[in-house]
DNA sequence: TGATTATTGTACCAATTTGATACAATAGTC
DNA sequence: GACTATTGTATCAAATTGGTACAATAATCA
């Protein structure tokens, strides 16, 4: 197979004839972890430079099919749903000097007119996912692909901050709407652990009792067991989504 | 000036070096009257088709720009906002045939391999507009540019029924959240105008006294006068958007 | 001129939702 | 067995929402 230096960075004034000029994809993959929000980073190779994991769109595939191939490439992460939510469209969005010190240290000297110089429009896409569940690996550009907390980023390169804080904006609005915050938990929870992820993603405390008032009240929950954590006091129950209960919510609420 | 005909049709393999290729964009502009909700359409010169107001970024702009300058060289409507809401990226999305036929009955024999022909990825914006405030015009490419109502839309070319369902789920969602509704009135109205153009958009029948208490809690209006309609029953107030509340209500809300 | 009609503005009550507190039931530790 | 921290649930007040009632017009018409 061919590596994503071969694919991207191959000297030539033109891209690959099967991917689409000038538009990009970047993801942003979201999980949640010691209760901390995190997101997926790749730091390139030799340079300390900190990205989103992104890639461009062949001729032949869906941009959905896209951000999904170029998340597997770049992570190895296969198999969860991504969601556009904006697109990055300045007319200055372009990267020579990042991208001229990336290929140097990568022992490519680019032609004056590389493919990669030109001005890109990227379309976002996020995606939540059960941090036990993946194990990214980083690419032939990469010397890490990691997790990172939301309060704790390394300097981002290109514009991948405000492309963070667009997807940030999108994950708070559409947490309520679209039961999208138990993607981030393992299947089985206690309702402090999903306070916990509400309450980081929102930024802000929730009260406890009306919290779990509301959640139950949902009935998309399935109560499975008791957790004995070993801490002295009561041991919490032990939830799961029930698929079914879920759907028929989705359906009729929105 | 160029036209769009020679911008777009003009028979070369290559789109004219200033645009990116493959990426287009469409727009959704909607407007009320009537009590009915419109939404604007061309339609193409000799052909039975219409069509959203579209066309092509060019390298120097962003799409913001891109989408505003398509919306006048295309209807002739200036400086409204528009805002993307959502990317149309099938790897089908070609459309060979409509071109084809519209060139012919536009007096081009477009070789086999247009860049028109190509596939392309799409992104809408939508508009809100004062129905009064614009007068839409058909450029040289179409023989048609009005308002239609949305109950009662003409046959569309392309996937442009998609891209319209988009537009129309996106404004229901963002009518409350955004105070976008008002966009759609003249500068003053009635509660009654303003409670059916909500009716339109939602697409079921609210209650009046209840929906006037909500709109007057948000504390957004003002009242002007009264409205004198020869009808014989009590006159309504006349409303209009006091633009500092109205501010600071969108700051203190989202 | 006064009854009639349609529509508007507002008050009001009940039902529901939300904010906040209280408290009983643990599962440990000491 | 007392003590502690946490959890599940009940409860009450406050705010919001659904729905009805009614008074106040601005005409028309007898």
């Amino acid at each position: 197979m061919q590596t994503i230096k071969e694919r991207y960075f191959t000297d030539e004034r033109k891209p690959r004839k099967s991917i689409i000029e000038q538009v990009s994809i970047d993801c942003v993959i979201f999980g949640f972890h010691d209760n901390q929000l995190k997101i997926l980073l790749l730091k390139f190779k030799g340079v300390d430079a900190w990205a989103l994991p992104g890639g461009f769109v062949f001729h032949n595939e869906s941009i959905e099919e896209a951000a999904n191939r170029i998340l597997e490439d770049r992570t190895s992460i296969r198999d969860i749903y991504l969601e556009q939510f904006y697109v990055f469209g300045d007319k200055n969005r372009q990267f020579r000097e990042v991208h001229e010190e990336l290929m140097l240290k990568n022992g490519i000297l680019a032609e004056a007119n590389h493919w990669l110089f030109q001005r890109f429009i990227s379309i976002g896409f996020y995606a939540l996912v059960d941090f036990s569940k993946v194990t990214p690996k980083s690419d032939d550009l990469s010397e890490i692909c990691g997790w990172y907390d939301i309060e704790d980023i390394p300097s981002l390169a290109f514009d991948h901050p405000k492309i963070l804080q667009k997807a940030l904006d999108t994950l708070r609005s559409s947490l309520d709407t679209k039961l999208v915050g138990f993607n981030l938990l393992p299947e089985t929870f206690t309702m402090s652990e999903l306070q916990s992820l509400y309450e980081t993603i929102l930024g802000k405390k929730l009260i406890r009792t009306n919290f779990q008032r509301k959640i139950l009240n949902l009935e998309i929950l399935e109560r499975v067991e008791k957790k004995y954590s070993g801490g002295s006091h009561k041991a919490p129950y032990i939830y799961r989504l029930d698929a079914a209960k879920c759907e028929a919510f989705l359906k009729t609420n929105f």
